[in-house]
RNA sequence: GGAGGGAUGGCAGAGUGGUCGAAUGCGGCGGUCUUGAAAACCGUUGAGGCGCAAGUCUCCGGGGGUUCGAAUCCCUCUCCCUCCGCCA
């Protein structure tokens, strides 16, 4: 949610924003605006209807205490009309109240002015490269090499649950629980606070963080206790911070959280959602900072290459890009993904996404922090992901493939594996 | 799951219909004293909205109600505590 302030002073760079982004009507700006208009017109003749009506009150309370009963007796004969007064001025601000924050709730953030204006995917501009992206022709996708060898399931995950739920058996099952470890130890190292966030969360936080109203369609719901599971860890991560104020002196605060996620992902279909392309539980490690509102792209570059050195360490091929404003979400000020190599699919696969939502986040979920000299803000919040396994475990197999069949462990992970590749038994 | 008791400012804790945005203590900040510190003393100290400002409105767990007037009365929800039951 953006500041009413911004679009009251800066309509047009809002507006040019929207269009950046791909949204089609920007008017919902001017709609605002005029909504904010007649919301503090309201307000202003309540507030003063309200203060005769706190004199009046006040007055007969003075009466009654010197005992002069008729005249205060008088006076509230004639409150009658007053609170009829107030009683249709207040229905009427709290559905113009609700109409200006249904329209600000449809305005996205607005792109950093170092974002590339785009419209496709290819307007991403790769920022960085590692590693080759090889076109060998003997190497196999990952699901057909996880499936010769028992590792993942994914037709028990059908049965006993559903398509996109597999089940890992194994030794695919030792190197996941050894990238998360890995994950989670590198990012102690960096100075994050680990913490294990609840796995389901109710209906405030997923508003928080965004997912209701518009995208409660990628969540499941626990019905009867009406609870959603979560998508990622961001969502009670960030929520962890909801309706507080921080101090300055303890930002910026970093958290690192391992969860599995839950996706609906309805609607996807093909060799999108082939082999671990993107399922429906999966899991993650995710990166979430709060920041001083100075320091924030300064920690999009430090939480960038700091997932970078991560994607390196563990030796796989993979680029960077910085989104293009059509590529970016509703919420994000500037965002970059990466993406590692599959060569059994000769694709790119998105392993991470680090954004900043700059106070867009901040301001739905009022995470403020007070300074020394009393004056109080909103945080910047980031994320990232640090990393999301299952591209990760497929461009391991895909990439470290030998031509026996064999998977080598990455030399990081070797000492979690207790061995240097997972063998045909 | 059953019975009872609670929720007030950073914390503790008063307040059962009017002058209460709220006593008091602690903590915080500023000052006096001191070579410095502690102690003592004095002052100050919640958040948010609207407004150029003066000012004004809202907030005592959330929502709704009664009343001229609600922290205070009523309804409801949530959470916490105590006892019982169940339980990895």
């Amino acid at each position: 949610m953006l500041d009413i302030q911004r679009l009251r002073e800066f309509p047009d760079s809002v507006k040019q924003g929207m269009l950046a982004k791909g949204e089609s009507d920007p008017s919902v700006v001017d709609k605002a605006i005029e909504a904010d208009e007649s919301w503090r017109h309201a307000v202003a003749e309540l507030d003063s209807k309200r203060a005769e009506a706190n004199k009046q009150a006040k007055e007969i309370g003075q009466l009654m205490a010197q005992g002069k009963k008729e005249e205060a007796e008088a006076m509230i004969a004639k409150t009658g009309e007053a609170k009829e007064a107030l009683k249709s001025l207040e229905e009427g601000i709290s559905s113009l109240k609700e109409a200006r924050d249904n329209l600000l709730l449809r305005i996205p953030n607005v792109p950093h002015e170092s974002v590339p204006v785009g419209k496709t995917p290819e307007d991403n501009q790769p920022v960085h490269h590692h590693g080759d992206a090889d076109t060998d022709p003997w190497r196999k996708p990952h699901w057909e090499i996880v499936e010769e060898h028992g590792w993942i399931d994914f037709k028990r995950g059908v049965k006993v649950t559903g398509a996109g739920f597999p089940f890992y058996v194994g030794p695919i099952a030792k190197l996941q629980r050894a990238l998360i470890q890995y994950f989670l130890d590198t990012a102690a190292d960096a100075g994050f606070t680990e913490i294990q966030p609840p796995f389901v969360v109710n209906e405030d936080s997923a508003r928080g963080t965004g997912q209701i109203p518009d995208k409660e369609d990628m969540m499941y719901v626990v019905p009867r206790d009406e609870f959603f599971a979560i998508p990622t860890a961001e969502v009670p991560v960030t929520n962890f911070h909801r309706d507080e104020v921080l101090s300055t002196a303890e930002l910026p605060i970093k958290y690192c959280a391992y969860t599995p996620c839950w996706r609906r992902e309805a609607g996807s279909y093909g060799k999108e959602v082939r082999g671990l392309n993107r399922l429906h539980q999966f899991d993650k490690v995710e990166l979430v900072y709060m920041v001083k509102p100075s320091d924030s792209y300064e920690a999009l570059e430090e939480l960038r290459s700091y997932v970078e050195s991560l994607i390196e360490a563990l030796g796989l091929s993979y680029r960077t890009l910085l989104m293009c404003t059509a590529d970016m979400g509703f919420t994000q000020s500037k965002k970059y993904d990466m993406e590692v190599w599959s060569p059994g699919q000769q694709r790119w696969l998105e392993v991470s996404s680090c954004s900043n939502f700059e106070d867009f986040q901040a301001r739905r979920m009022m995470i403020r922090a007070k300074d020394d000299d009393g004056s109080i803000e909103l945080v910047h919040t980031l994320n990232g992901s640090g990393l999301a396994l299952p591209r990760i475990v497929a461009a391991i197999v895909e990439q470290y493939q030998q031509p026996n069949g064999d998977i080598l462990v990455p030399s990081v992970l070797q000492s979690y594996m207790r061995t240097d590749s997972l063998t045909a038994s």
